[in-house]
RNA sequence: GCGGAUGUGGCGGAAUUGGUAGACGCGCAGCGCUCAGGACGCUGUGGGAGCAAUCUCGUGGAGGUUCGAGUCCUCUCAUCCGCACCA
């Protein structure tokens, strides 16, 4: 054994024995508990970055804890691997991208095998491999069977430097998920959509059985994203012509007789046909072209103006026959609702606006309960009141009524009269899922001239994409593959032609990890029977960048898999971590831009010479040149030094900024828990024999103490709270203490001296396990053990010895410290209270002072109160 | 604008239920070891005052509840994130 820490040679001799001694691949084990720990799957961009050695780190450290629990851990590991990178990277080279690709994930392995992580490597799948995504094209034809999958002529978003379209969760804000800078265009395009809207109800719902275990902050988010609101639809007649009717959304029906205006979107096909019909004014016409023109990014960018014009139609309002004019205008949309609103300006801050601007009257029909201002008073600025608060008024015979029950009776009465009907609507919409990329999985389905739109039958199962794909061309690959296009239909035999479109690839990272449960399938994607023990997943972590993508689609995914009969859940992940970025201080310099922190000296660019700006700390990313490579950093430290400062420096679901000095600290605990190990092995080695308690001395006594404390807080920090930063600090604690005890032993040393050492050794080299899984062996095997640390027991605390003997009391005075009395640990409330009274200095601070309230905190603390 | 979060030493961060604020680490200082440096070991380290015992201030700010508030309540400021004309 060598004495001084070599973290290379060990690491690397431990891995192997682990993967000889095939540790982490676990089966189905009915009689054991199981647990899943997962993070999320990689892209293989071809090499690791901090982002993920935090993420598996964390992952790492619990599923060590738990195997060494007892459950049955499963943690496997996989790769994302369709998509854009290796495509560009074909096109660039006119190269296979699967070539690309598993250089890419081979090289990633590496890099993860050399961090230790514990994952059963047997279970490892490639999202590109066609026994993957054959299954990812069982399921659209599972989904086209029942309907779930449609295809449909739509506006979609489409990213001029992805070439393709994109699902609305990739377009949020108007700009491409992938490329910030890129505003998305709409085109409109015959494409494949998945039915979320059918499951837009389950999907808000179920968040909330998601609540303690879900970060408040994703939930929040899918809350906001899915976007339900509940109202009705009113149908208003034209006037002058009973026929036309245009229909408005609103969760405020009750409000109806306060309307000036109805409003319809820029895009409403009544203008289309007002123009048409050559009735349509000039401004109106110039209003909506130039409306037309302005691009979902310029819309934010232009602020919230109100600008609209009227259109010289009118309404009649069908609650009270009133005429109204119709307007378009701006702020009214045509993807939400109806694309046609009803203007209430006396209880809608947006109506308001507006009305003021264009002179339209703003009529009153809510007042709030109690409130003493007439009816008819004018309107200084809008309010809701939207709950019992508001009370009906101007409304005819729905006067008096409160706003929830004015809301039923008024939706109530539209159903009765034909004109309306209760309307829920969701801002989630179908998820688009067709993309015009070739690395993808083929979309399963045959252009039939004849017979339309037929599925591959499922014998013919994968459609496998062709590896002789020509990527030096403008067009589609795929399109211009003729083998690959051309075929017949499955259902008349005739000439027919493929799908030449490739799925999203967030479809082949919505279900992912139930194929780990059952990697090798080939009858089905998994088998319920084995995804039923092992899912759903216990612990799923990953970054916050997927809160409404991935995390919800998986969830989608995973309802439709319940109906389909393959898993019995509704939700697939009961708890989920969102982990912090990796930061790092970005230095800027006039001449030299972004510099490395080591290419700044003392506040100054090394190159030049000037005063580098103060640099923010910011996400660690290539173009802003302040990344830290972790193949170094292992290189430098150690793979265990790396994964112990990633879970060190900061609570798992906050930003970290690394740090080098950092680093080193985390190396220097190591190499201290390694010294003084080393220093007693062999002296404690054969020391296992039975001490009388009373053998122990004060000191031998308090290591013990502190010995079991720290195995309660370690496990308590990560088994209940993931909180790896406390549980090393506790560690780090009794590591102090051990040296503590080390340097109090003068002289004889005794064999209870000898066992307690080796009691908080042993405790020190388990708990260490999880987070630096290749040390923690080396030191277990010195301390005389054969067997696998990461394969053995969680050390148990015993309660007893964790116990002080001795309590430091506070006594305050006032609430304000004054002293600290040393009682025994079972103290009674009263000897408490008198030993605080007995202390000298209480006494002389209660000089003068009458005592006229005493508080005894059990265990914990003396309040005294006196004037 | 709406929603969510976060504000604690020079820095990263502790403080489990309202009960000793600053655990642990970094940094810094001193001592030991050393020819020296590094490494290592030990000690100290929130601010202010004092040789000292000690006193005093202190968890973004202002109030409040309480015997007692970093923690609870009200208001406010700052920062970050998400959504953003959603009818």
């Amino acid at each position: 054994m060598n004495e001084k820490y070599f973290p290379e040679e060990i690491e690397e001799r431990q891995q192997r024995r682990w993967a000889e001694a095939r540790v982490f691949e676990v089966e189905v084990t009915p009689a054991r508990e199981k647990f899943y720990c997962l993070e999320m799957l990689p892209y293989p961009s071809g090499r690791i970055h901090m982002g993920h050695v935090r993420n598996y780190s964390i992952g790492d450290a619990l599923s060590h804890f738990k195997r060494m629990c007892g459950y049955n851990t499963l943690h496997p590991m996989g790769w994302d691997a369709f998509g854009m990178p290796a495509e560009n990277a074909a096109i660039k080279n006119n190269a296979r991208p699967d070539r690309w690709t598993f250089e890419n994930i081979d090289a990633m392995r590496a890099q993860f095998k050399r961090m230790g992580f514990s994952y059963d490597w047997r279970r490892e799948i490639a999202s590109c491999t066609p026994e993957y995504y054959r299954w990812n094209q069982w399921f659209f034809i599972e989904m086209w069977k029942r309907g779930l999958l449609y295809r449909k002529n739509a506006t979609v978003n489409w990213c001029v430097k992805c070439n393709t379209s994109l699902a609305n969760e990739q377009a949020e804000g108007g700009f491409c998920w992938r490329h910030e800078d890129t505003p998305v265009e709409q085109r409109e395009l015959e494409q494949w959509f998945i039915r979320v809207t059918d499951y837009a109800d389950q999907l808000l719902d179920d968040l909330d059985t998601l609540e303690g275990g879900w970060p408040e902050r994703v939930i929040t988010m899918q809350r906001n994203w899915i976007g339900r609101s509940r109202g009705a639809e009113v149908d208003w007649e034209i006037a002058g012509d009973q026929s036309k009717k245009i229909r408005t959304f609103t969760t405020r029906i009750d409000t109806i007789f306060g309307a000036n205006a109805v409003v319809v979107a820029p895009e409403h096909r009544l203008i289309d046909e007002l123009i048409a019909s050559g009735k349509a004014s000039d401004e109106l016409k110039a209003f909506v072209e130039e409306q037309k023109a302005i691009l979902p990014e310029d819309r934010i960018a232009e602020g919230r103006e109100k600008q609209g014009v009227a259109t010289g139609l009118f309404v009649i309002n069908p609650f009270n026959g009133e005429k109204l004019p119709i307007w378009t205008a701006n702020f009214v949309v045509t993807g939400y609702g109806t694309g046609v609103v009803g203007v209430v300006p006396a209880h809608d801050e947006r109506d308001f606006e507006f009305s003021k601007k264009y002179g339209l009257p703003i009529p009153r029909v809510i007042k709030l309960v109690g409130s003493t201002e007439a009816d008819d008073a004018p309107v200084d600025a809008p309010f809701t009141a939207k709950d019992e608060t508001g009370e009906l008024i101007n409304s005819g015979p729905f006067n008096g009524m409160k706003v929830p029950e004015a809301i039923e009776a008024m939706t109530a009465y539209a159903v009765k009269h034909g004109f309306g009907e209760a309307k829920t609507n969701f801002k989630i919409r179908d998820w688009g899922v067709s993309r015009q990329r070739a690395w993808g999985t083929p979309i399963p389905f045959i252009h039939c001239p004849k017979d339309g739109i037929v599925p591959v039958s499922e014998e013919q199962l994968p459609v496998e994409l062709p590896d002789d794909l020509n990527f030096n061309t403008t067009g589609s690959p795929l399109a211009e593959h003729a083998t690959f296009v051309n075929t017949t239909c499955p259902r008349c035999g005739g000439p027919a032609r493929r799908d030449t479109d490739t799925m999203d690839t967030f479809v082949d990272s919505s279900w992912y990890y139930f194929r780990y449960c059952d990697p090798k399938n080939d009858k089905l994607p998994f088998a319920p029977d084995i995804a039923a023990y092992w899912t759903p997943v216990d612990q799923y972590i990953g970054g916050i960048e997927h809160a409404v993508l991935h995390l919800i689609y998986t969830r989608l995914w995973t309802k439709i898999m319940r109906d389909l009969g393959l898993v019995t859940f509704d939700e697939p992940v009961k708890r989920l971590l969102t982990q912090g970025m990796v930061c790092l201080a970005t230095f800027r310099c006039e001449e030299h831009e972004w510099l490395y922190p080591y290419e700044v000296d003392d506040g100054k660019c090394k190159f030049c010479g000037r005063t580098v700006a103060v640099g923010r700390i910011e996400k660690m990313s290539k173009s802003k040149k302040n990344t830290v490579d972790p193949d170094e950093m292992i290189k430098i430290h150690g793979a265990d030094t790396v994964r112990l400062f990633m879970l060190f420096a900061a609570p798992p679901e906050k930003d970290l900024e690394w740090s080098e000095a950092g680093a080193e600290g985390a190396s220097r605990f190591l190499g201290r828990v390694w010294r003084i190990i080393h220093k007693w092995h062999m002296r404690i080695a054969d020391c296992g024999l039975r001490i009388a308690d009373s053998d122990f001395s004060p000191a031998a006594r308090a290591l013990r103490r502190k010995t079991h404390q720290t195995i309660k807080r370690v496990t308590h920090d990560v088994g209940e709270r993931l909180n790896f930063n406390t549980a090393v600090a506790a560690m780090m604690e009794l590591t102090n203490e051990i040296y503590a005890f080390d340097g109090s032993l003068k002289g004889d040393v005794t064999d209870a001296d000898r066992f307690a050492m080796k009691e908080a050794m042993e405790a020190l080299a388990k708990l260490l396990g999880p987070f630096t899984p290749h040390i923690a062996e080396e030191l277990w095997a010195s301390l005389g053990h054969d067997e696998i640390l990461v394969a053995s027991a969680w050390p148990q605390f015993d309660a007893e010895l964790a116990k002080e003997e001795e309590l430091e009391i506070p006594v305050q005075l006032n609430g304000k410290l004054i002293a600290r009395v040393v009682v025994p640990a079972d103290v009674s409330d009263d000897a408490m209270k008198d030993a605080a009274l007995a202390s000298d200095r209480v006494q002389s601070k209660l000089e003068g002072k009458e005592i006229v309230k005493t508080i005894v905190v059990s265990k914990r603390l003396v309040n005294l109160v006196a004037k």
